[in-house]
DNA sequence: GCCTTTTATCCGAGACACAAATTAAATCTC
DNA sequence: GAGATTTAATTTGTGTCTCGGATAAAAGGC
């Protein structure tokens, strides 16, 4: 928390009419005036200046017939011309790049199926770059027009430092993508966790509107966990979201079972190669069709495929289970497309979570499953940095930190 | 957050002139004004106020022989009189009560070796009353001039609703004790994990001043942990602390092994009894003297014994590096008074959190123990129950929450 | 005893929230 | 259809807050 002035109560406040707007759609003053708690006074000065920097507009008058007697209500709604926001999602096999306005809606969208996986950097900021180029272009914009840019992909992100310090898609470590693709297009560019992007994007639009806890548990190639706590995405104390495929399942001699190798898809690819009786390495060139082979014949009743699968749900169940514990969320988002949708694995994970809650958490958590779709992590992408641009002031500053002290007497020492 | 007022702004800043000094002992005007970046006027008329309030009072001057020129800085210093707390604790063999005044220093503490694990929560409650009373007698206070009582203890505690969801020293569950004691000593009184508490001291006093994210593990009859994230207390979405014994370390056919099973001296004891041979039922007696055994025997060289050291060790390690893999803490704290500090135990816990940690989060950690001491988490009593009256006005009222919009419009249906 | 230096306070300006009064824009009533 | 009624939004006035600059206070230096 910074020290407190009157700009920053401003900010507070400003941020807190633009987040009902946001939230409850076209809205009058006197309804903010009450979701708020704010004096009248105070919002109409607000969204003066609101709609004075063209960042809200009236809605068109007689648009909604209002049944009372009075003078009828302004309703206000976020200006969708406001800014304009890219967002990219970067996948093993995909490149999908997204331009949503200020509402977060989707303009317009381009998606590019290439194996990026194991592509150095550099050539995949080139793909990221043009893609981004493009697709702007088709929405009938220019770069100059965006506001931001926020990449989100797989592995373990650095957002404050817009770096990705792992990923399935890098062979490097470290990469500095944000930078780099901010001194490429000459726009701010961040760059988070595909999976936060996801769970932000529920908390905006999606499953978990009315809910500031939850869990976001994406099943893929790789493995992806976002968690929503009190209304912030949560993250580590060195700014890294936690990776999921790193928890521990159980011990395995000296070493340790990580979830991401019993229970990703690419896991699970790995120990079907036999079963699915093709040598195995199509499994490395085609992993979509393997998952849909092996989806099918557990669907048509081949109990080892089923088996396999459930087996992936208990792991990713036991590792769910525990983060029920930790941070008891009334809701737990299983996303992804294949596997995440498939009844064995699902039903596996159900009911290990429900064997294994402590009985003290048990119906804290009702698990739904979502479906993956590419408009969905757009608007959370869009979200991201819509974030930014509203100014939410606290969760920026962090924590009250004091300055170094310095002494002002000359030649003291303490 | 609240909507932002004045009012506000000046709680915020008051708080942080009041913990700049309660951070850095006696501190001028000027000081504090570096520190917390407010302008000189500011702190002035803010330590004016708390002044008048005797909240803090001027060192004495000539104390500080100041080496300077120009007109002597005017020390401050929170006024230990300002107000006084009490601290209980709640341990299966004893109660613990403490008085502290303003700046957490104990003016009196009194223990009281009873075994009160399975008395009722009546029997509990009154042995605590007369405890508490008794104290501030002893201190030379009056219940009257008690501003707040807050009590810890062992397992799963709502500390909003001043409730014991559960706990091993509670045959009941959800017993109401903050109301309970509230009423009968007609002091505010807060109900909190003892891990919490210990967390808190930490922070406040003791190896984590200067961190704002850290673990402890409390390893006792039972397990606890408290996590400091972010600078604040950290509790699930449920507003209750996660339990340390809850987390699951394997499977074990349908159900699971939890740690409080593998981890905690209570369970080693459990299978310890056949080695210790004296029949077994002595544990349920004098557990700490099975324990004293127990661990002597380890350091003599009994490699059963050792081993079986090593495996509690072994579990929480495990838990713990999963721990780790989440939040990152540059420090964690294991705590306790037996089975914490002996090395076997300890050395097994730290082989396996650095043998399991993922490569990314390799030496973030590190690990020390702190033998448990009864002034530790005194201080960490009176400490919650100050920081409330010291009013940190955004931890109490969390995220931006919208009160529920009320339509003026009569008859008008959303 | 006067000057310099550092600390603390006083004063006026600017930003803000808010309550009360006022204006605006509709419907209702007769 | 003109005035009363009702609800929404704005204007006006007051009080609180922070802050920069001027001023007073309290020491040592000379």
């Amino acid at each position: 928390m910074k020290t407190a002035d009157p700009e920053l109560m401003r900010a507070i406040n400003r941020f807190h009419v633009m987040d009902a707007i946001r939230r409850f759609g076209p809205t009058s003053r006197v309804e903010i005036s009450q979701l708020t708690e704010m004096s009248p006074t105070t919002v109409s000065a607000i969204t003066a200046a609101l709609l004075d920097d063209r960042l809200i507009i009236p809605l068109q008058v007689g648009a909604v017939r209002d049944a009372g007697r009075g003078r009828p209500r302004v309703m206000l709604k976020l200006n969708p011309d406001a800014a304009h926001v890219v967002g990219v999602k970067l996948a093993p096999d995909q490149i999908t790049v997204a331009v949503t306005n200020f509402c977060a809606d989707i303009l317009r969208s381009l998606s590019m199926p290439i194996r990026i996986d194991r592509q150095t950097a550099a050539v995949i900021a080139d793909l990221v770059e043009d893609g981004v180029r493009r697709c702007v272009s088709d929405a009938g914009l220019e770069l100059a027009g965006v506001s931001g840019i926020c990449v989100g992909l797989p592995g373990v992100v650095e957002r404050s430092a817009g770096v990705c310090r792992q990923s399935p898609i890098f062979r490097e470590r470290d990469v500095p993508l944000g930078a780099d693709l901010a001194f490429r297009l000459g726009v701010p560019t961040s760059l988070d966790s595909d999976v936060n992007l996801v769970a932000l994007a529920e908390h905006w639009f999606g499953q978990a509107r009315d809910l500031n806890d939850f869990l976001v548990v994406n099943v893929d190639r790789s493995l992806g966990l976002g968690i929503l706590h009190n209304g912030e995405l949560f993250r580590g104390a060195n700014g890294l979201g936690p990776d999921l495929g790193d928890l521990m399942v159980r011990r395995r001699g000296d070493g340790v079972v990580r979830l991401a190798e019993v229970g990703s898809e690419t896991s699970v690819l790995g120990e079907a190669e036999a079963l699915l009786g093709d040598g195995g390495q199509r499994a490395e060139v085609r992993p979509e069709r393997e998952m849909a082979l092996l989806l099918q014949r557990a669907q048509g009743g081949d109990a080892r495929c089923a088996d396999l699968l459930a087996a992936a749900g208990e792991a990713v169940g036991f590792a769910v289970a525990n983060l029920i514990t930790l941070f008891a969320p009334p809701r737990v988002i299983v996303s992804g497309r294949a596997m995440a949708t498939s009844e064995c694995f699902i039903e596996a994970l159900r009911k290990t979570v429900a064997a294994l809650l402590p009985a003290s958490l048990a119906d804290v958590s009702d698990i739904v499953v979502r479906e993956f779709s590419e408009s969905v992590w757009a608007r959370g992408a869009a979200a991201m940095t819509l974030r930014e641009l509203y100014g939410a002031p606290w969760s920026t500053t962090g924590p009250a930190q004091l300055r170094e002290l310095q002494t002002s007497h000359a030649g003291e020492s303490s």
